[in-house]
DNA sequence: ATGCATGAGGT
DNA sequence: CCTCATGCATA
């Protein structure tokens, strides 16, 4: 646990020769191929630095390469996504007749921006070293001391419990069904219509408040799953469920919702932080715009999402309904959570581009692997290990597929290129 | 909108 | 140490 690179070597012993693209790209040799003949997805440069994968193959250092093969000695597949270990073979959720796109609706706006990235490159590289704070005296990595805020969370105020009692079945996260399942019956708009962007009505009249808090806990989603189907059962929800009392949320639910929250959202005036806010005024869980963000892009994980729909399902039934829904946000609270944080490194081009290598062969490198990573990259254990934990997570997020697609994944192919819904519908309707 | 970080809960 | 849910800080 010594983190701390016992050797000094300073960065600029960092040798980073991008320069010659050439010779070094065999010491991936037979393995590299061996990922691009599997075709190890469509076009992985499709979502990530291009740079990374297309064309650099080669790692900047291949001295390093030869990580003994992990051996499978990974978990019994836990419900979310396994772990994944040594490539083996890429199989793609290539949605079979995936016309890609979402269905009805809109969508029709997809951009689809394919990284144009890959330039980002070489002109920089410079070796720009990362750039971590100035003085790295004020945060000394011992002190964690645990401030107690409000210590809310317990207060038992979310029936999370049932919320996620199954794993997933749903189809993929985006297009496939054409069921546009507008199911969503959440409210009649009738209230809404007005124009809540701006009125001066006084604060308070005993809305929302105090009602929701506990009342009818027992409302989570229930996602249910079907019982003996191991294979995927696409058009499940069909019109199965009419309240909100249990529904399966499938991602086409989620995609649905989210857009809807996203429009509704903006129409009444409310910015993302507004909605955690309120949702921490109303529920007393409070979330970032981070969150809200993310949620909206489904940039979260099936069941991070599947738990936090009834929440904003509810902020947004309120929110229209309410006649002054400026007061789900106003009353901010303070919180002040003043803990010192570790200032972000950053990690940027050539570095960056190393990682994403070096993830490319390992995504699960161990302490070994990874002190030597952060021995070549000059960068602190602790960065590397996180950036690692976060690149598998990124991986994760979206894109959870179906109980076949999941065992791809507990089989361990390294990489999750997710077919990322590029498809942040900026314009909603 | 995202990258890196933190912390809780598991192995 | 990992995963996961989250969020500060930033581009």
């Amino acid at each position: 646990m010594s983190e701390k690179t016992h050797h000094d070597v300073d960065e600029q012993s960092v040798p980073y020769d991008y320069s010659q693209p050439g010779p070094s790209s065999q010491v991936l040799g037979h393995e590299a191929t061996a990922f691009q003949l599997s075709g190890f997805l469509t076009d992985p440069g499709l979502l990530y630095s291009k740079a990374a994968y297309g064309g650099f193959t080669s790692a900047p250092t291949q001295t390093f390469f030869p990580f003994p093969h992990i051996p499978t000695e990974y978990r019994t597949a836990d419900f979310q996504g396994g772990d994944f270990c040594q490539p083996k073979h890429w199989y793609p959720f290539a949605a079979p007749e995936y016309t890609g796109q979402v269905p009805g609706t809109s969508a029709a706006a997809q951009p689809i921006n394919l990284s144009p990235a890959i330039g980002e490159t070489r002109e920089q590289i410079s070796i720009p070293e990362l750039k971590t704070e100035p003085q790295s005296s004020e945060y000394s990595p011992g002190m964690k001391h645990q401030q107690v805020g409000p210590t809310q969370h317990a207060s038992a105020s979310l029936p999370h419990g049932v919320l996620y009692p199954t794993p997933w079945n749903p189809p993929f996260w985006h297009g496939i069904t054409q069921v546009t399942s507008a199911a969503i019956s959440n409210q009649s708009p009738s209230t809404s219509s007005s124009s809540p962007s701006m009125s001066p009505s006084p604060p308070s009249s005993g809305l929302l408040g105090p009602a929701f808090a506990l009342g009818e806990s027992a409302q989570g989603v229930t996602v249910t799953q079907n019982p003996a189907g191991p294979s995927r059962s696409s058009g499940s929800s069909s019109g199965g469920y009419s309240d909100s009392e249990e529904e399966t949320l499938t991602n086409e639910d989620l995609e649905q919702f989210a857009k809807e929250l996203k429009h509704k959202r903006i129409t009444l005036g409310f910015t993302q932080a507004d909605v955690g806010i309120a949702l921490g005024n109303l529920y007393g869980k409070m979330f970032s715009q981070t969150t809200i963000c993310r949620f909206e892009a489904l940039q979260l994980s099936f069941k991070n999402m599947c738990k936090l729909k009834p929440l904003l399902q509810r902020w947004l039934n309120d929110a229209e309904n309410s006649e002054n829904p400026q007061d789900m946000y106003k009353i901010e609270r303070p919180l002040a959570d003043t803990r010192k944080r570790k200032r972000r490194t950053c990690l940027e081009g050539p570095v960056r581009t190393a990682l994403e290598s070096y993830f490319f062969k390992s995504p699960k490198p161990n302490t070994q692997q990874l002190s030597h990573i952060s021995g070549d990259l000059g960068l602190d254990r602790d960065v590397v290990r996180v950036w690692f934990c976060n690149r598998r997570q990124k991986g994760k997020r979206l894109a959870l597929p179906t109980e076949e697609e999941k065992e791809a994944y507990e089989q361990g192919y390294p990489l999750y290129m997710c077919p990322d819904l590029l498809k942040h519908t900026g314009g909603f309707l």
